[in-house]
DNA sequence: AATGAATGAGCGTTCATTCAT
DNA sequence: TATGAATGAACGCTCATTCAT
């Protein structure tokens, strides 16, 4: 990818970020990237483009993770563990771009919308089937929705884009184990929740 | 208040909701709602008004409820419990309202956005004091971090304007058994997990 | 005049010296004055009216007092001296009218622009009459352009309005004590110049 | 500087003169230089900016002028004489642009008004100063007002801008003459008034 | 006489996009 | 590749004026 294709992307992030994609305006960018409005156009069809890029880094990073994350651990457990972990890691890691992501998607074309919600339902789905699986293997409570349990444990994990600072007194990483702690406490069975049976499954993981 | 006045929001928050606030221009609300740009303008200082007011509504309904909730009840997890409740049956109420504060608050102007600030931290406050008081008393567990176990739950509530439909499986009370029941599976000292003794934690609240 | 019309005017006129005729709102005049919208309109066909009646009062004013001053000398000398003295002390009574006056009757309608033009034009003829006949009955310069010289005359008592201050370090009577001393030195025939002779000129005016 | 902008400033000229500052609306002055808003704010930030350039051009050529006269000649007589005919010559020059200054100051940006008052301010000294020095001197009478004369002089002179007509009967460099003899006539010391005196003095300056 | 909600044409301005160079 | 002048539709907003009450 061109150099100045990325410049434009690392640059329009964070003002993305801090003044929302509309509160944005092309000339802005290239004034900051120091390219001018052909350059812009010469590497991005329309500034949905650019928004669209940056939707699509994010999720198809973030469905990758949980693929690997999927296919390398066989308990539901050990796969939602992972997933959660390597999520919450992106947090830090891409932070602008899900900022972009979660406040900007309603602003994309219906065309690019529909490749997002692809990626986006496909990593929708590996939760509910790692839940689903837990269920049905007896590692996780039966009495638990997994429609209901897979929202709100994505939206604990999500929600962390609008409070999380890499300053803060926890690190990506604890913040990480702690939602998984909280997470496995809350759907676990009940004969895992055995201190000494709890521990072993956590020290599986790591 | 107007007749007008109210008619204006009521055909804005919808527009908004779906098309994000600046997706939809003063004149398409006009329109919609059978008035003039001047109609609009007497009963509104600008359009950032419009957005304020309805971010307003929202904040102030859900504070005072949580505040209500917070006076009722003396035991935390009585407290966390009706909470949590009351707050997310505001999803099924305030909806599009909920949809344009977290899609849009990066619009409002910030003498605007201080006043939604303050009460959103109020609010916040309200959930940390319980959980806090949780620990303290021993109803929940020692090992948690009140802050982080705090963003936990707001962000599986809040989540919730992302994929709530009335129409859905669920019931909105349903999806707050749902998610009192994860959240305190998740943070009750082990003592109370008992079967029996958590049953009737529960049961206490009905 | 109804009290409220009076009013009105009182309130408008400041608002229009200091921020110009269309820098200011028929809404801005009636919240001040304490009436509506509906008062305004009431007593005013339209705002343009108001500006009318500022020049018109002002300009009727200095017309009276003209006329007043031509009919009651007989020498040019006199007249003029009249003349230039009560018009100067205009700026004293009238200066936001006459602020208005000058900024604004561009903005003047049409039919109303015509009036003025005839009342301007009537003191304007007052003052060149005075010169044309000065000169022909031999107390003014045989050599002065009655035109240029008449024009001249106004500009330095026009352009008063720019500059005078109440507050300032001349009376309104002093300045046009000094306005009439360069005017009769500038156009007074030689031979009045002599030290005695013209101060017995200056002095028959007192 | 672009043909364009220089056309915007041409054609908006007139049009600024004949119908004010707010009787112009943007499009007015695109749709008769034969561009588009968007080439407009290309070359101007704003309307405001395109008002301020107009003043501006004006009155730095003037203080530009004002300043080579001053440092031109050594007895205030010759300074005021350059000073004086310079500036009436300017009348013809830029009629338009002074309309605008006097007409519609009003309705600049207070940062604009602020640099255009310096250049004024600048401007009045360099009059006030040769007066004050041909006081001194003694070619000027002693009894005065260095100030309300000064004002005289401007007003006579600003004036012109209300009637001066580039067809009329005189030309701009006949009208600065008898300015100059009207100016003379009333400030010189009474031994310079002795027609041959006054002859050569006149004299000494063509 | 007086109100103030409502009007709607028109304003100054923005900005994604195009295209001749 | 890259430029930046030019476009023009659309924006948020203003305000003199009207009119039912």
């Amino acid at each position: 990818m061109s150099d100045l294709r990325k410049k434009i992307i690392q640059t329009a992030l964070p003002l993305f970020e801090a003044k929302g994609f509309h509160g944005v305006s092309v000339n802005e960018i290239v004034e900051q990237v120091g390219t001018s409005k052909g350059g812009f156009y010469h590497h991005f069809s329309s500034k949905d483009e650019l928004l669209f890029v940056i939707h699509d880094t994010f999720i198809s990073y973030v469905l990758e993770n949980a693929e690997k994350a999927n296919a390398e651990f066989n308990s539901p457990t050990d796969k939602l563990q992972a997933i959660v972990r390597s999520f919450v890691k992106v947090f830090d890691l891409y932070k602008p771009h899900i900022s972009v992501f979660y406040q900007e998607h309603i602003y994309l074309r219906p065309a690019y919308e529909l490749q997002i919600k692809q990626k986006r339902d496909q990593f929708k789905q590996i939760i509910m089937q790692a839940i689903e699986e837990g269920k049905q293997c007896g590692e996780f409570r039966q009495d638990i929705s997994v429609e209901i349990t897979g929202m709100a444990i994505l939206g604990m994990v999500n929600w962390t884009y609008k409070w999380y600072q890499r300053e803060g007194v926890k690190t990506i990483e604890e913040i990480g184990d702690i939602f998984v702690d909280l997470i496995l406490h809350a759907i676990l069975h009940e004969r895992f929740l055995d201190q000494n049976a709890f521990a072993s499954i956590l020290l599986s993981q790591k």
